[in-house]
DNA sequence: GTAAAATCGTACCGACTTGTCTGTTTTTAA
DNA sequence: TTAAAAACAGACAAGTCGGTACGATTTTAC
């Protein structure tokens, strides 16, 4: 990847997951990139591709954060009560500002932003996929619920701007292993 | 209430609803009401000052047909289930556009619109509430749990745009109970 | 060293943003 | 009927929006 094509997602990811899609104006990402518009539209023709572009990444990062912090748990029943354990790290680390993903639903039309909804779906899923996996065996029945909780733990403690919410839910989840 | 103010309230709601808090503009918002500008700034001081209208009126609203619902249903078991058929009436009759109150919130500005974000909380609150109350009895210790997989419910069915995810979660919760 | 690619700054486009102001017309109520 | 209140249309402000076009300059690679 291209030194100014990183700039420029860098800064409309910081952006984008600080003050949300909607609120961010390209001349924002160009200024706090420090690069010139003419070199934003040649790497994204638009900016829903850049959002898809940020997105596409953010997925990544996310996940690979997510793993480093379950996978290596050992025992069934501990990596699933992990999962809340990474919820807090990125509430801390991120001030509370929830889920990008879900985030960015609320502000696109899902009739004109389609790919973009497509690509929201498809974290969404890769998770309730994650979770199922890591929930195969003795708890493979719960991997449903659990991912429920989950999402609710990420949006009540964006609400509220403290971790009560994910720590009354890991209790929760406790009591279901 | 005046018959302009009322109007104005109309047009936002749905205009907020649908399309959502920053992509609805003033000049939008005057047209659907089919009122003049002055007027509407004769009634309310700012577009944010609007938007705190609008969601306490939804919060009203809103509550009213949720007890609509819940409240003629006889037994604790049966009301905690009926919560997620309300979901599910509204999801029809909204297109799963999902809670007003959870889009807004990832909209705004925590710092520079805290008395959106503080309506938005307390709505929440009362949800949790008024779940607790009808929980009271054999169902207590379920009440937060329930709250969480409603809020997971409203989420995941507008992700979606479906209603599975509320069969889904109903039937959790059926088998908590 | 030279040619191609990348990036630059900036002016410009038309449309839109929230909000104010002015003066006129309509509605309401005593 | 008259006075006050409400709503009217629309111009205006001062700025932002996403996106295009321009030629000039810098970086990269052979």
């Amino acid at each position: 990847m291209t030194k100014a094509k990183e700039k420029i997602l860098n800064a409309a990811s910081r952006l984008f997951h600080e003050q949300g899609y909607n609120s961010t104006g390209i001349n924002e990402i160009i200024a706090a990139a420090n690069i010139a518009k003419s070199t934003l539209y040649q790497h994204f023709a638009s900016k829903d591709q850049l959002c898809i572009a940020f997105l596409e990444r953010r997925h990544q990062q996310w996940f690979a954060q997510l793993c480093q912090v379950v996978d290596p748990v050992v025992g069934e029943q501990a990596k699933l009560l992990a999962l809340f354990d990474f919820i807090m790290q990125m509430n801390e680390k991120e001030e509370f500002r929830g889920c990008s993903f879900l985030n960015i639903l609320s502000e696109i039309s899902v009739e004109e932003q389609s790919a973009i909804l497509q690509v929201i779906q498809q974290h969404k899923t890769d998770l309730q996929d994650y979770i199922t996996a890591i929930s195969q065996g003795t708890y493979a029945h719960l991997a449903d619920h659990i991912y429920f909780l989950f999402e609710s733990a990420i949006i009540e403690s964006q609400l509220y701007r403290e971790q009560t919410p994910v720590l009354k839910i890991k209790n929760i989840v406790k009591s279901l292993l």
